[in-house]
DNA sequence: TAGCCGGTTGCAAACGTTTTCAAGAACGTT
DNA sequence: AACGTTCTTGAAAACGTTTGCAACCGGCTA
């Protein structure tokens, strides 16, 4: 016996009652120039009146394209990753793509979890920042899946995928470059979690640097990404500092929280610097001196990219790297270097 | 001719390598208790082998059940929307639902524009966020829909669906009169988005609190919900106030921001508060004295009752109101009130 | 007039599932 | 031995589309 028939509006519905073929209602809407003027309007009349709307299921199972796109990133709610998801949008929104993003909390589990449901939802394209530093079962899903995939901020260095990304590095670098030259004379870097590429990367730079500078009394603590790690690691500070530079923003705020509790000033006695550049650190009290990361256009350039990837191109740059700005505002105060005013005549003369 | 048969895994692949038929294997998946120890074995391996994973797609056409609800929120880049998303998300994917959130830019155009895109992806439910005071195209839209709806946080006042939000009138109320209590005579008040649900049941609040103590040296100001706002209005002012109520946090903290700058100091010369508490209220230099909204709750809320409606249950309840408290910090200052030094006797004689 | 061609149209298959129905097997009861 | 019951299983229909193919209709050429 035939089920029941779903009495909602479907393509029938509108074939009888502007008495056509499915197929013409179907032409009418994929390929209007393809049915005659007559017929075309009969079924867009017919549209309008019943309020039909193609039912999308149906269509993706059909064409195999579901349109959609998925993104996995650590934190639904972190604001710095949802700009990154909406630089992506943006690019691909204009070429019809629906989205679904997921938060993983950090969880490398939920990670290969919400790989494998977005898998099965049938998307067509995946943008992944990683939650963590290795994902094995990641990578076996990710193998014979087949489905297009980039990497955005931070990647599996062991998944051969297209990765954009910020210079972590150079940034890093720069801004304590930056400390060594306005006459900083140690420092303490406060890390976040420490297997993130991201993470790595930037303790690299500021690593770079103090080599680059003969620095040796420096220290590297590591903690996560926070406001809570920056504070805690701060107060567990035995000697402080000439600077503090912090893994990100958050971090940095942080330690000027716990800096301030300890009596200390900032930046008169120490100096502080961040990462990001987040909405909120240009209004925080003193306004934060950090390195400003192009993040919205990192997510349209991934949104780019997979779209390269989507419609068949060859990606010809597989990694593409964003530079970074360093943007001075008040937590940084110049040094004297007394101690210091002979070696500083030397290199001057050679 | 026959299509191309698509050579990616599916049910058929593997009912032929268990040599079963495809109904079995969708029996196995779906209620395995149903088949036999022997075949249930077979089926199980086979799919292991060949990693298979159902196609959600057809499942949904099959059903009539995708799984999916959807999210209409102003703003996708805002860290308060997105934790009430997390809540409901929280709630919701216990019970095996997947989510699309799709933010509008605070365009109403754009929000019918989802709305029909969500409902063409045949989503099971929305929640929605409004992004203005009326949207006449989206009711229409919503009435023959049949989707399951709720509102969460703003509502349309004209749109009979189950709604979730918080007190705002009572929150501005109740933090207005700590500010009469703690001797504040003139007052602004800086309004959000003046169309939006929430913004005039918070100035109501300010009102009744106004009315109520009779006082009538006060002004209102309407702006947008955002520091810049809140920075600009307040840089206009003639005459400051003893007291600055914010339509949420990041006005307050632009109006901060600006007195600051005027040459005024917070909370000695002026008292601020705001409403929200959002995350970096409490680090804010001074701490802000606000109104904390059980902003998760809300979310966590709105997914519970979706769910209700989602599983054919009566939903009683058709509005939730969830409760304020007020988180007192650093910038409100008693006001000393010599010139009522007098009305105060009689009050405590009276 | 026969043949051909381009433009419109409808029929029916296919996408990958779930689920109804009936058939068969195994077993116990009379 | 006949029958009923319960448990497993497979065949086939259905969900709402898109699309290859064939049919038809005009009009044109030879």
């Amino acid at each position: 016996m035939a089920r029941q028939r779903n009495n909602s509006i479907n393509i029938r519905s509108v074939a009888q009652l502007a008495g056509v073929s499915i197929a013409t209602v179907s032409r009418v809407i994929n390929s209007p120039e393809s049915v005659s003027e007559e017929l075309r309007e009969r079924v867009k009349e017919a549209i309008e009146k019943l309020g039909y709307r193609p039912n999308q299921i149906a269509r993706s199972l059909r064409t195999g394209s579901t349109k959609i796109v998925g993104f996995i990133i650590p934190d639904i709610t972190n604001p710095a990753f949802l700009l990154m998801v909406k630089g992506a949008e943006d690019y691909l929104k204009r070429k019809g793509y629906m989205f679904m993003v997921c938060g993983t909390d950090h969880n490398i589990e939920e990670e290969t979890k919400l790989l494998k449901t977005l898998l099965s939802q049938s998307v067509e394209g995946i943008i992944v920042t990683c939650s963590g530093g290795r994902n094995s079962s990641f990578a076996k899903v990710v193998q014979n899946s087949g489905v297009k995939m980039v990497f955005m901020d931070r990647r599996y260095e062991d998944i051969d995928l297209p990765y954009v990304g910020v210079d972590n590095t150079a940034g890093v670098e720069k801004i304590t470059d930056f400390l060594v030259k306005t006459g900083h004379k140690s420092f303490v870097y406060l890390s976040g979690e420490r297997n993130t590429s991201s993470a790595k990367e930037r303790l690299r730079g500021f690593m770079k640097s103090m080599k680059k500078h003969g620095v040796e009394d420096y220290q590297v603590l590591y903690g996560r990404f926070t406001f809570e790690s920056g504070y805690e690691l701060t107060k567990k500070l035995k000697k402080i500092p000439d600077a503090v530079v912090g893994g990100n923003d958050l971090v940095a705020l942080g330690a000027i929280e716990a800096l301030n509790e300890m009596g200390y000033h900032v930046p008169d006695d120490v100096s502080v610097v961040g990462f990001d550049d987040m909405f909120y650190s240009k209004y925080s009290k003193p306004a934060l001196t950090t390195v400003r990361q192009p993040i919205y256009e990192m997510g349209y350039t991934a949104g780019k990219v997979l779209w390269q990837l989507l419609s068949g191109k060859n990606v010809k740059k597989r990694v593409t790297i964003l530079q970074t700005d360093i943007v001075v505002r008040e937590t940084v105060k110049e040094r004297e270097t007394p101690d210091r005013g002979f070696t500083e005549k030397v290199e001057v003369v050679s």
